[in-house]
DNA sequence: AACTTGACATACTAATTAGTATGTTTACCT
DNA sequence: AGGTAAACATACTAATTAGTATGTCAAGTT
């Protein structure tokens, strides 16, 4: 029986992927766990400060670890940034997270104007996943598996923008295929940069 | 002196992209312009008859006009595509553009779980688009111009996610260069298209 | 055994929301 | 001149919202 703290948690961050933070009525949502109002703000001060929580524990560490196997490999960089794509395949494999989108980026778009919070959270997290890409990149480079005529900081921003932007648009056309095209794209762009 | 209702689109537009549709108070644009709630539910219904007439008769066009240039060229494709890619940069050219992000991928994360009738608008709009870009895209590869080897759909999903990933992630990084970034990478790719 | 504390439930509130019902004014039409 | 309709304004409402104040109960602590 997992405790209740973490149920409201992933329960919030489901409903926030559906609906939007904006959307959600988080007393809704802990009444349909069967409780309420009373334990929601128990563990959490106010709307906000959930939101915080789930970008802090489920979220950030979430999108880190997907990357991090690609910053700490030591060689075969093209391989494990292949693995990591596949990952992406893997992460939207149903139809039904396809028309969701992806959380970060649906976060991406209706907060960082309207909250500080939410504004400074999300910018660490997509600098720190820019980063790990970056890493991985330099260190291919360095390794002499990949070409050193392009620019890591450059490509990293590059991945990063196709993949949400793979999301994004597969979400506009409902089409799981559309976001496969650009994984596909993707990993035809990566074979160019190996030396 | 603009007529009211073209006003109220366009006002209350700007504050979608602001605050998002959830976000919007429809009664405290029309107040901001001195008029009341009177003259807005004089001319539209409600307020998602409000949003629909803004995809149509604002964004939507406004993104199909974009690409326009791009489909019907009879030829120096190339030329065309990096002209059209120089707009978006012009389109995101303030921090203040940066900071609110793609009003159409906005909307695209937003709305399409809650509503069908933004859905729907959405998917046509994005639809479109890619089609413009597909087109555009065989026509150089008819014309000798482009590399037949690149299969069309593909690279014109990919162009679509880099740039609506490429505001997402500049949105997220509060960073113009992340997004003149992506742009860059792009006019890279694009000259790898070229016969 | 009295006391405290954590984990909730219940009942309430103040503000805000989209939307409506009902004026009023102005211009135009006949 | 009388009537009509578009273009708004004013005043209201019902529902929903996040949040609070208070209560209860069981488990430990001293």
């Amino acid at each position: 029986m997992t405790d209740t703290r973490t149920e409201i948690l992933h329960k919030n961050y489901e409903a926030i992927h559906r609906n939007g933070f904006q959307g959600v009525r988080a007393d809704k949502v802990v009444a349909e766990m069967g409780i309420t109002k009373g334990a929601l703000y128990h563990y959490f001060p106010n709307k906000f400060d959930l939101g915080y929580a789930i970008l802090d524990e489920l979220l950030g560490p979430h999108y880190l670890k997907i990357w991090q196997s690609f910053e700490r490999a030591e060689k075969n960089f093209g391989v494990v940034l292949l693995e990591v794509l596949e990952s992406y395949r893997d992460f939207a494999k149903t139809d039904e997270e396809i028309k969701l989108g992806c959380p970060l980026t649906n976060l991406t778009q209706e907060m960082p104007p309207l909250d500080e919070g939410f504004r400074k959270r999300l910018h660490r997290i997509t600098h720190q996943m820019q980063l790990q890409i970056e890493t991985g990149l330099k260190n291919a480079q360095l390794a002499g598996e990949f070409k050193l005529d392009f620019n890591p900081t450059q490509t990293a921003f590059f991945y990063l923008s196709a993949i949400e932007g793979g999301f994004s648009v597969a979400k506009a056309m409902q089409s799981r295929a559309a976001f496969e095209m650009v994984i596909a794209q993707l990993k035809q762009f990566s074979e160019g940069l190996k030396a």
